[in-house]
DNA sequence: GCCTTGAATGTAAGCGTTTTAAAAATTCTC
DNA sequence: GAGAATTTTTAAAACGCTTACATTCAAGGC
């Protein structure tokens, strides 16, 4: 059996709120108890027991995290940055991975309910009224990382996604290309891929290449997905050279369909991903790319969720972190 | 207030123990009221307190997983066929960043039995003796993945590395190489590192190679100490021209090394990794590389832990889980 | 020396469940 | 229709901790 605070009493041979006050409160009780007390914990290996703690504070000290993707490198560093600031801010960290499955979801929810999470940070991309419903049903403090909701009123930290995607087709254009395409998020289960787009179209018509517009396919999020979405864009508009992933994965992908095509990459085509993931200098060519904060995203979230569940509300509500444009291999001047 | 099952009981109008029992042994209820209960909780939406039931079930139905690099793909797999085990079997899932800092493992740990988790898969590579001695001390279960112990009797799931490095370079000389080079893991903090270099020399031997058996550079898990390691590696002996690389991040950061020197993959030099990550298909050229079952290996953990957590014991101690050869783009006939 | 004061310590209630044992309600038997 | 047998329900104890309140103790003031 585990031990006790009443085998720590009983080693220390004081009452167990003697015991209880040395943890908590430890200049309350004279020297000589107090290190008695403290020998007999270490003796054991005492560990005050977090159910009946949190059972008197109703509060876990923990909180929930909604992932979509944990093998998509994007969100292993918004993990990251969040498991700094959850050590940081004294909570532990509970990692659901949904596969953007509404089920999984909701049923996580459930879980994270039944485990008195203090709090939530959803980065499932889109909030579904669902999850929202059930979510303030049950009362638990949430936030929105690399995400936001029009529809609700959450806090949310992100990176402004119709500047950033502006700025690399910017850069492109600038590079002096005329024939631009895009793979993008499907517009109905993301919610970067409209402000994405319109960045690309905002860019275009800024340089009057509006003829562009149209050069755009979707990809689900995943590199198969975006090879044959390069397909199908090269297939189509042959005569481009220069590409916008809304994606560093995407753009792996798209240059990987370019180069089983002998399609050389930057000497014949220009490809600019987004995110900046670690892998993305490590791959050939080395890509340039919109470098998004990761590890602040998910440092940020957590604080600002401690914000709320400390203070009960948010100065920030939706915070917009800065990208930043790396320029690498993957593109070149036209 | 978070509705307590007082107050399922209340608008029930039953006792608190027959809501209980609808939730426990529904059958010991009849029916008129175990509907009224159940619409109850339903408008309430009631959850009982996991913090209530911990303290009399003493168990959390939850697993700790000590993890150290979540940025690491590998890794990142592990955790996906881990959780899905865990949703089957009805764990949630705590997961922990190590970093490979072992004072972080020790407060991790500290965090788990406070937690009270009912076991832990230890993914941290090396299971240091004050790990080990902390995890028996305060009596939590656990199991060992992708790693094993001699030191200490505790089960694991991985791959025989040994076999697989033997396969690897085997490969390589089937390939009709003689100058053969490798970039291992340091043998001193990590368990996989020795018997693949063990697997390099015995494939070597058998094919009166052993003069290859220096040609070996070491890597600290991530790509740019590969990168490094590859430089070295070439400039003391440039005549190499395969490499096995015991990780597929090596390998990227090998062929990245080669890359910027103009050395073709595979044209002038045949390189191989080890795991078979999601992106390892996705590089350019694609890898050639000895597939672990990854998710497996994660789902095979959580298994394991749970047997040894219902049965107190585990029929295989340490499990041997098969590798893979996956041959496509990065080696080529000498 | 007695009373007051303040600090140190202990006792017991309570947090939200489950579960045992006892009580109440129902059904069955004759 | 009374009593036994059975089913259904409830009261109360327990889980391990914190904390309000009560008690004890030592020191100080008179």
């Amino acid at each position: 059996m585990k031990p006790t605070i009443r085998d720590v009493a009983k080693m220390a041979e004081v009452s167990i709120s003697t015991v209880s006050r040395v943890m908590n409160a430890p200049h309350t009780v004279v020297e000589s108890k107090r290190s008695r007390v403290i020998e007999a914990i270490e003796k054991l290996q005492y560990q005050p027991n977090a159910f009946a703690r949190g059972l008197i504070y109703k509060k876990s000290n923990t909180l929930g995290l909604l992932i979509p993707d944990i093998e998509n490198l994007y969100f292993a560093g918004v993990i990251r940055g969040m498991q700094d600031a959850c050590i940081k801010l004294g909570y532990s960290l509970m990692i659901c991975n949904t596969d953007r499955d509404k089920e999984r979801m909701l049923s996580y929810i459930d879980t994270f309910h039944e485990k008195q999470v203090d709090g939530i940070v959803y980065a499932s991309d889109v909030l579904y009224p669902e999850c929202y419903e059930k979510l303030t049903g049950c009362r638990i403090p949430f936030v929105l990382v690399s995400s936001h909701s029009e529809e609700f009123d959450v806090p949310s930290v992100e990176v402004d996604d119709e500047r950033a995607a502006y700025d690399a087709v910017k850069f492109l254009i600038e590079l002096g290309h005329t024939e631009i395409g895009m793979i993008g998020f499907n517009h109905d289960n993301s919610v970067s891929g409209p402000p994405r787009y319109e960045g690309f179209v905002r860019a275009l018509n800024e340089a009057g290449l509006e003829h562009n517009v149209e050069k755009v396919r979707y990809a689900n999020h995943r590199f198969e997905h975006a090879y044959q979405a390069a397909h199908e864009l090269f297939t189509d508009y042959p005569q481009v050279t220069a590409l916008f992933c809304v994606a560093d994965e995407f753009a792996m992908g798209a240059i990987s369909y370019l180069k089983d095509r002998n399609i050389l990459v930057p000497g014949q085509v220009s490809v600019i991903g987004f995110d900046n993931l670690r892998m993305s200098g490590m791959y050939i060519p080395k890509l340039t790319t919109i470098a998004q904060p990761i590890y602040q995203l998910g440092y940020r979230a957590a604080e600002k969720l401690h914000e709320l569940l400390t203070t009960g509300k948010v100065v920030v509500p939706t915070e917009k972190m800065e990208h930043k444009l790396i320029v690498r291999e993957s593109s070149r001047e036209r």
